[in-house]
DNA sequence: TTGTACGCGTTATCAC
DNA sequence: GTGATAACGCGTACAA
């Protein structure tokens, strides 16, 4: 392995000078930086992210946290149960390790800050445009813009949807429909994208409705499927509060849950497993997006020419007493 | 921050006892290793791995790469050309930082290793199962098997397509066609998924059609697409040889590239640059994809309680002379 | 402008 | 069974 010490003992000198170049910082004379580069070059030499991290440690970085209003607003009326608040403490205990501070702001109107964690689905490219020219490091949190190529921290929605569908294919039912939010959102792309998937390689017919969130209009797209369909043996809900309404309506209409009908959730919100029946769902690892998140922001802050990727977290089948 | 000092003042210990407790090594009485644990809840102590990682290094680590015969012989006969030597020359230099060593080997007879990287789309579910039974970590390389929640780094086809087709269509063309890959393939899927979802989004008609890369049918499909659809404006293949063989195709019958069709590929292999007309294509980042691969199995190794997850790295469009 | 030396948090070696 | 301490590779006060 090839380290500072061997570029500065090729270069003829100290690993200070090195460092200085490396990082551009400090002052060194022109001939000093095309030494150091040309040993650099020479040995192909590459910087230890992890000991450049451990030595850094005591640099404080200003990270902030942008969301939107409509989003604040959704947590504080338990719309998006819980989740703020999961990712932000993960963030901030995890956070602490590389040193970085967090400073909440609103995504439209962003402060100066050394990076930014974008967070929740009301990023547009017109925003990624505007982040792109502040020119310090951001990534999107819980959201993808596609052909975009930005750093982004999702749930694997596609992953957890097919699980759940083979699942309940395994169990041995056929008649397995999906009820989904908008699928101009990404999280529920993926999960009816998982649920399809599924069902056509098991030669089964998927059979999807869309159902309105802020309309919540749930009594009426159960009585549509209800009268087109005839009852299905299973419903894969987009997420948790879905499954929950769609269980309420049914219910309504004396159709047993989970013995006539099994239904699966996607989120493990809190609530989930106090549920009447307790919930069937997949656990999204909310504190996980927070870790990861701090990880990733850390390695763009200090990392030399980073890629960007997409991570995306696997769920977890949480089997409780809505399904088979 | 609370560091593993802090941890070993509470318990009344040395450091040392402290990391032998943690990494359950050495002999330790259990009343002392009950003493730290409960020091180490009580301050919430998390281990940094940064910290251990770097101190770990003279550790040394055996990962072995694991290869069907089937991908050792396309590398062979250049059908997948360089992909195999560029992965694993940046696997090698990058997982030497990390004090990795690298043992190549049969994927479906793996030989006694600390870890494992299973390289390219012949594992199957059962494979994986094989591997989950070694108890060691693993990884799927330019793979992905939807439900098994195995960590696994890939590049993120759709992304690219999607970014493509738009491309085209803000060039003003509508024609926009697209050749691939048997789709149970991950990487086509997602490519295909891409092209689709970008059409749609424009209000134009997907239209695709099916490549058999081992029969090389290119000239019945060219044909078969002619006679069907008149001349596209443009056509989105899975992949630079394929993108290279419809090129030729419509060279045959006089079909003028770009002027009359644009064409774009999908991995900017080595000769896309010199072929005539050069291919504008998707680079992927075979390098990344190695690095990424020794930083992730590294972290497998030493980390506490990873959580899996996939990793999809964008790719980079690459104007040439094959499309306008 | 450059070099010396210390510290980042953890693990491993060697005493006891 | 346990503790003191030297590494790991790099960044940066401070000194020169």
């Amino acid at each position: 392995m090839v380290t500072i010490e061997d570029v500065a003992k090729k270069a003829g000198v100290s690993t200070a000078t090195v460092s200085r170049v490396i990082n551009n910082v400090g002052n060194v004379s022109e001939k000093t930086k095309m030494k150091v580069w040309k040993a650099i070059n020479e040995l192909n030499y590459k910087p230890k992210i992890l000991a450049s991290a451990l030595a850094r440690h005591r640099e404080r970085f200003l990270v902030g946290i942008c969301e939107s209003e409509r989003l604040k607003n959704m947590e504080k009326e338990k719309i998006v149960p819980e989740f703020y608040t999961v990712i932000l403490t993960a963030l901030e205990q995890i956070g602490e390790e590389y040193g970085l501070k967090f400073c909440k702001m609103n995504l439209f109107s962003p402060t100066e800050c050394d990076a930014y964690i974008l967070v929740g689905g009301d990023t547009t490219k017109e925003v990624v445009e505007m982040y792109r020219e502040l020119g310090k490091p951001f990534l999107l949190l819980d959201h993808y813009i596609p052909g975009e190529k930005v750093d982004c921290i999702v749930t694997n929605g596609f992953d957890g949807a097919y699980y759940a569908t083979s699942y309940l294919i395994k169990k041995g039912l056929r008649k397995i429909f999906h009820i989904h939010g908008p699928l101009n959102s990404y999280g529920f792309k993926g999960r009816y994208d998982g649920y399809t998937s599924a069902m056509k390689e098991a030669g089964l017919l998927p059979k999807y409705y869309e159902y309105d969130d802020v309309k919540n209009n749930m009594d009426d797209v159960i009585e549509f499927m209800l009268r087109k369909n005839d009852i299905p043996e299973a419903i894969f809900a987009s997420n948790d509060i879905t499954a929950m309404r769609i269980i309420k309506e049914l219910k309504k209409r004396n159709i047993k849950v989970p013995d006539e009908v099994s239904i699966i959730g996607f989120d493990d919100i809190i609530s989930a497993k106090d549920f009447e029946p307790s919930l069937t769902t997949l656990k999204v690892f909310k504190d996980e997006m927070g870790s990861l998140a701090a990880t990733r922001i850390y390695e763009l802050l200090v990392g030399h020419n980073v890629h960007p990727v997409m991570v995306s977290l696997f769920t977890k089948f949480i089997k409780r007493k809505s399904s088979i």
